[in-house]
DNA sequence: ACCATGGTTAAGTTTTTCTTAATCATAGAC
DNA sequence: GTCTATGATTAAGAAAAACTTAACCATGGT
């Protein structure tokens, strides 16, 4: 009747761990701050407590045994998890630098102009943003916060919304002359798109609703992010679908227009993402508090936006 | 800069796991075997370590700070994560016992009546049925082998497939009189199901395939498990879609007959399932090879069956 | 043939962890 | 309201675990 709860000693197995990685007794007592002979004693631990062996000593180099892989898996990921159980607890190491990491879309044409609004009312903080990283890890970095476009479902973090985002398609004013009907002129109008998450479900859908209109969509440019789209759109290269949030201002100075009568609710939304007890950093709460503060503007000027074309039609994506 | 891998002393993590589980020092100290001084002073340790409270201290009682909380998720899994790699791992403790869980239809109706014959062979081998449990957790138990019906895939386990499992229409010879024909005796005759993992898929499936030929089938008997059903159909109960694992004897002796000229692939097959480490057992060894030999004849019972009623037809589920 | 490298082992030292024992605070019994 | 029993805290010293040092072994590479 072995007892459920015992474990070997943790240190050997925290041993194992670096040792099994690099599969080098000595590297992993470097990482460790440790003599070689600390950690050959304490595999040797290990191995006794679990009655197997974890390694085939070969001469000058170690490998893991089949039991050793197996083990591997699990107090490798085991560590992972209170590494990063710690990581999202710990004492802010850094209390006035606050490090941000944003999709970049959003990040250059819409965050990093307001900043400078950020740092004035909060001179103390450093803030760093962070190029978006893949997997937005917390665990193995000084990130403080995200700002995410997703379903606001993060496993194990917590996440704030911060607007709910809508496209619409966009030109430049120039491409389109009133006195002509739209339809006879769409034609002539090349698409542009880019490669953002939801871009694949939306133009099929408009693409749908536009044939019930009879009006053809041809010809096509693809440009790699959201910031050159802007920028293509700006120069009369055509039109788009774009974010509500990304070109609002722009349509507010009539530098675009939306030609169609027409929008859509963005698939994904913004969201602020973090470990749940980041959000009690003051760094963190006072950032929220201004983001909030500048975003509402987007969702008041939609309001408007939609008042002022109420004869535009949602295209449900469902 | 914060090094990404200062953690915490370990054993502060573990007083913190169980302090955090049962919210008492006092009993987590009980637990470990050691003085609630020491659980006070781990967990200090750590929440100096971290900079933050873990606990509230009331008088009398603990509870956790919101940070605790969120902590406890990480520790608490990556300590189960270590238990599950250890014992999957650790040297055989009971070498002379083997534990094995078996889903109760194939346990009662083929593996029990044949185990006495593993036991000539392996007289040395204890051997315990376990009750088939929900999630067969081989980390909180002394479980050596799982058979279980599924797909072979699980989840850090190991499985190896026993046979595959075929389903047929099957009842008692008396409900069928050869002269007339099977359309017109069917109606009369209930059906008898059970609640087994893919009866629900199965019974449509095979009505579909009835209507196609006009064949009706209308009253229903449900009973508790695939034993019951076993029994249901010797007393002429009526028919049953049954795995052939569990009647080929029944039908090579003519106490059951097949009165459809159908049959099915099951959607799941048995599976010899344990941690990989499980199978390098001595004792599991054995068991392994003798079930396989067992076994084969179920597949060779299948061929020959088969090849006796060429006529019958694959209902495919897909 | 011979370093240099990386792993092992034993002995002794350092560090961590635990116990003991005294102290505190208060919920619950009376 | 007082008393007592319970559970947490703290300091000091004891016990246990972990580490270092140093001598030793095996062998791949020069």
């Amino acid at each position: 009747m072995s007892r459920s709860r015992g474990l070997p000693p943790l240190k050997s197995m925290q041993a194992f761990r670096y040792a099994a990685e690099v599969l080098s007794f000595k590297a992993a007592a470097d990482q460790l701050f440790v003599t070689q002979a600390a950690v050959s004693q304490q595999i040797k631990t290990l191995e006794q407590h679990l009655g197997v062996a974890l390694f085939e000593r070969h001469t000058r180099q170690v490998a893991l045994t089949s039991e050793g892989r197996y083990l591997f898996d699990y107090i490798e990921k085991a560590f992972r998890l209170m590494e990063e159980g710690v990581r999202g607890i710990s004492e802010d190491a850094n209390p006035n630098t606050l490090v941000i990491s944003v999709v970049p879309s959003f990040s250059s044409r819409w965050l990093v102009p307001r900043l400078g609004l950020f740092q004035q009312q909060a001179a103390d903080i450093n803030l760093r943003l962070s190029p978006s990283i893949g997997l937005s890890d917390f665990a193995n970095s000084d990130l403080d916060l995200c700002v995410r476009l997703g379903h606001g479902q993060y496993e194990g973090l917590q996440s704030e919304l911060l607007f709910e985002e809508f496209l619409i398609p966009v030109c430049h004013p120039d491409l389109f002359h009133e006195k002509e009907p739209i339809e006879q002129q769409l034609s002539h109008i090349p698409i542009i798109t880019d490669t953002g998450p939801d871009m694949d479900h939306v133009w099929p859908k408009l693409q749908t609703f536009l044939k019930m209109y009879d009006m053809p969509l041809k010809s096509h440019l693809h440009v790699a992010d959201s910031t050159s789209l802007v920028e293509a759109l700006l120069s009369r290269q055509g039109l788009a679908m774009m974010r509500f949030s990304l070109v609002y201002e722009l349509l507010q100075k009539k530098l675009l227009i939306c030609p169609l009568p027409v929008y859509m609710k963005s698939k994904y939304d913004f969201y602020l993402v973090a470990p749940a007890p980041h959000f009690r950093y003051d760094k963190v709460q006072s950032f929220r508090r201004w983001i909030k503060g500048e975003v509402k503007r987007i969702d008041e000027s939609w309001l408007t936006y939609l008042e002022a074309h109420q004869s535009f039609r949602e295209i449900k994506m469902s």
